[in-house]
DNA sequence: CGCATTATGCTCGTGCAACGAGCATAAACG
DNA sequence: CGTTTATGCTCGTTGCACGAGCATAATGCG
C-alpha cells in the first residue's frame, strides 16, 4: 500500500500537463509565466505543454491585462471555453443549489431553491443535473454532491437535520459520468484548506457547526476522509453528556452540545424543530440566559477542538457556519475551553483558529475541487482526450 | 498546497528507479519479475533500471532459490551489500534498542539494554549511534528515533511513562545525517499498516496501549502524523472521567482509563510506579475484582475505538501492546463497548479489529520505514549518488 | 518618437527513460 | 534430449523536458 509513483511511460507523458492543469485550477487568473516559475518549467516546456493543453481544449489563454509592469506581458491561463465541467449539487438542511463549474472554480450556471427536508428533493435535483447534462453534453465530466449528513459511498446514511436515513443519491448520476458524494462540512473544509482560511498551511483542521458538528482534516491538500468518505464526522465522538442519546445511536455525542439543540436545552426549551433558526434566534438574543447558553455551546466547541488538536496536530484550525458565530459571540468561552483542553505543551503556542473566508460557498467550492481531483488525473485526462 | 507531481526532467528521471526501490523495500525477497509485474514495467525497462540500481549500489541480485516452478528463474532483489542503512533508536519505558537496518528491513547490527527512565539514557544512545556511524560510515543515511512519549519535531515534549518533559533528542544526530523522531505507537502503526495486520487495507487505524494509549491513522501507507509529528496522540482526547487530571495538563484523558493506572484505580490501589507491570500482574490474576478491572479497561478501550472509527472511518483497526491483551482477556467487554459507541449504521459491518502481527518489533520496523521514506525520494537518491 | 531595458515566448538540437519486438537463456517436464 | 515455460537482454523508436539563442511585446526615458 505504498504510494504509487508515476513511472510508466504513459504516466510520465501526462505529468507535466497535469501539473500545469492543477496549478491553473488552484490559481485562477495565473499567468503562464507564474505557472512556469511555480512548477520550475523552462519556457520551452511551458510552450509545449500549453500548446498541448490548448489543442485538447483544456486551457485557454487570455490576452494579458495591463499590469503596469515592464517586460513582455504573459498571457493568463484560463479554463478553455469548451473545456471540462463538473456539476455540483449542494444539499443543505433547507436549501439546495446546483451549479456547473469550470476549471479554476468559475460558475457557468447556477440554480437554487428551498426544500422541506423530504428525500424527494433528490428527484428534483436529478432533473436539474440532467438539464445541465443536456445543455453541456460531453463537457460535463462528473457530478459532485455535498450533503448535510453522514455519507458512506454514495449513500447518505444519516442526516440529523433532515431526518434522512439510508438515502441513496445514485439517482443524481447520469449514465457514464462519475458521481461523488461528500459531507458538506468536509468539502467546505477542503476548499477552506486549499483556497480559504487555511491556504498555505500543510495540515488544516476544519470544523463547521450547523446541526451538529462536522469537519475534516486536510493534509497537503488531500482530505483525510476515510475508507468510505465518512472521515471527518467528528460530531459523533463522545465529548458530551453520556446520558444523552444521539439520533446516530451512540451516546454522549459532541454533536448534541454545540448547536441549536444544545442551546435550546440549556434554556429548558423543548427540542427545536429547526435547530439552525433556533440557534440564530438565541445568538441574537441579549438575555443573560441566552448568552450563557451561547457560552456553553462555545465551551463545548472549544473543548472538542482542543481534543482534536491534541489528536491530529494541525497547523491551523478553521471554522465556518455557526462555529464562526459562536467564536464571535463568546470568544473567551471558546478560547478558554480550547486552551484548557490542550495538552500543556501546546498552550504556549496553540494552532491559530481562523474564521472561514469562503463562507456559505465553501461546500460548493469543495465539491468542485473534489470532482476536479478525479478529473485531473492520468485516467481523467485520457478519457477527456478520447472524446 | 496541492500535492506536487513529478514533472521536471530530473524528477522523471528517477521515477522508475524509485518505484522499484520502494517495491523492494516493501516486499523483501521479491524477484525481479515480481517487481516488473507489480509495477507494470517492460522487461527491457526492468533490465535498465536494475542495472542502474546495481551500479549505484542500491540493490543487489541474488541467484534465485529453487522454486520448483518451470521457466527461467528470476533473481531475487535484495539490499545491496554496500547499500544505504538507517539507524533506528527505540526508547521504550524501561528498555532501549539501537539497530542498523538495510533496505527491506533486514537488521545488520543490534544492541539493547534497560534504563531507569532518566533522560541521561540519550547520551548513552548517542554513543551507540556514533559507534554505528563509525562502523558503517557513509552507508548510514539517517537516524530514526521511536520514543514512548509525545513528540513534537525532534523533542519529546512529554512521556508519562518515564516522566520526561521537553527532552531534546538532537544529541542522537550525527553531523550531516537527518534525524527523525516519532512516537513509538505511531511508528508501530505505520509498520503494522504496511507490513503487518493492516497490510492490504487503504485506511488503517492502529492503537497501542502501554502507559496510556497511542496510535496512528495510516492512509495509503502514509501516516497522518500532523504538523509536528504529534498526530496520533489519541490518548489525550476526553473520553474519560472529567474529574481526573492527566499529567499532560488536560482533564478526562482517555489515557487514564485503559492502562495499569486505570486498572489499579479500579482495584482501589495507589497509582503504580510502573503501570506496565501492574497491568501484567492484574491481567494474570483470576480474581473477580481483577477481571472486572480488566473488563473496565477493555470497555474504555472499545468505547474510544468506536469514537475514532466514527470520526476517521478506517477499513480496519489494528491493536498492539496491552490493547491486544485486553482484547484477549475481555473480548465481549471490548467488542460490546466498541459496537455501542459506533454510529448505528456502522454496527452491521464494523471495521474488523485485528491483533498486531509484528508485536514488539513494530516500532523498530516503523522507525526504519519512516527513515527509508525520506531516503527513497529524488533528493535522497541524488544525495546517495553523489557520494 | 525611438531606443534601451525588461520580461517573456518560440525554435530547435540534445538527452534521458521507457517501450516493445525479437532473440537469447535457464530452468522443469516427459 | 527436445519441448515447454518463463524470464532477461539488445536495440531501434518514441515522447517529454531541457536550454541556448533568437524573436517579440510591453515600459520608460531622453
Amino acid at each position: 500500500m505504498q504510494p504509487k509513483t508515476a513511472h510508466s511511460a504513459r504516466a510520465l507523458r501526462s505529468q507535466g500537463a497535469l501539473a500545469v492543469l492543477r496549478y491553473v485550477h488552484a490559481h485562477p487568473a495565473a499567468t503562464r509565466a507564474d505557472a512556469s516559475r511555480a512548477l520550475g518549467l523552462s519556457s520551452g516546456s511551458a510552450t509545449e505543454i500549453t500548446s498541448r493543453l490548448k489543442a485538447s481544449r483544456l486551457v485557454g489563454e487570455d490576452l494579458p491585462p495591463r499590469t503596469g509592469g515592464r517586460g513582455r506581458p504573459s498571457p493568463v491561463l484560463t479554463a478553455h471555453p469548451d473545456g471540462p465541467l463538473v456539476c455540483v449539487v449542494d444539499i443543505s438542511h433547507e436549501a439546495w443549489r446546483v451549479a456547473a463549474v469550470e476549471l479554476g472554480g468559475g460558475v457557468l450556471a447556477e440554480s437554487d431553491g428551498r426544500h422541506t427536508g423530504s428525500p424527494e428533493v433528490v428527484g428534483l435535483l436529478a432533473g436539474h443535473v440532467a438539464a445541465l447534462h443536456a445543455r453541456y453534453g460531453r463537457r460535463l465530466r462528473a457530478v459532485s454532491a455535498c450533503v448535510a449528513g453522514t455519507v458512506s459511498g454514495t449513500t447518505v446514511v444519516q442526516a440529523s437535520g433532515m431526518g434522512w436515513r439510508d438515502v441513496s443519491l445514485e439517482a443524481l448520476k447520469p449514465a457514464g459520468i462519475p458521481l461523488l458524494v461528500g459531507n458538506d462540512a468536509s468539502l467546505a473544509g477542503l476548499a477552506e484548506a486549499r483556497r480559504g482560511a487555511g491556504a498555505g498551511s500543510r495540515v488544516v483542521l476544519h470544523l463547521t457547526v450547523e446541526v451538529g458538528v462536522g469537519g475534516i482534516l486536510v493534509v497537503d491538500g488531500r482530505p483525510v476522509d476515510g475508507a468510505t468518505g465518512a472521515g471527518g464526522e467528528f460530531g459523533h465522538m463522545p465529548f458530551g453528556d453520556p446520558a444523552l442519546e444521539c439520533p446516530c445511536g451512540a451516546r454522549g455525542c459532541w454533536d448534541l452540545e454545540v448547536d441549536g439543540r444544545a442551546m435550546s436545552r440549556a434554556l429548558h426549551r423543548p427540542p427545536p424543530r429547526d435547530p439552525r433558526t433556533a440557534a440564530a434566534e438565541i445568538l441574537a438574543s441579549s438575555s443573560p440566559e441566552a448568552r450563557e447558553a451561547v457560552a456553553g455551546a462555545a465551551r463545548a466547541l472549544g473543548r472538542g477542538m482542543g481534543a482534536l488538536v491534541n489528536a491530529l496536530d494541525p497547523d491551523v484550525v478553521t471554522l465556518s457556519g455557526l462555529a464562526t458565530d459562536l467564536a464571535a459571540a463568546a470568544p473567551e468561552a471558546l478560547s478558554g475551553a480550547y486552551t484548557a483542553a490542550l495538552m500543556r505543551y501546546r498552550r504556549a503556542d496553540p494552532p491559530p483558529v481562523r474564521p472561514s473566508t469562503l463562507g456559505p460557498r465553501g461546500p460548493l467550492a469543495g465539491g468542485a475541487d473534489a470532482a476536479f481531483d478525479v478529473l485531473l488525473t492520468e485516467d481523467g485526462l485520457d478519457a477527456w482526450s478520447r472524446a
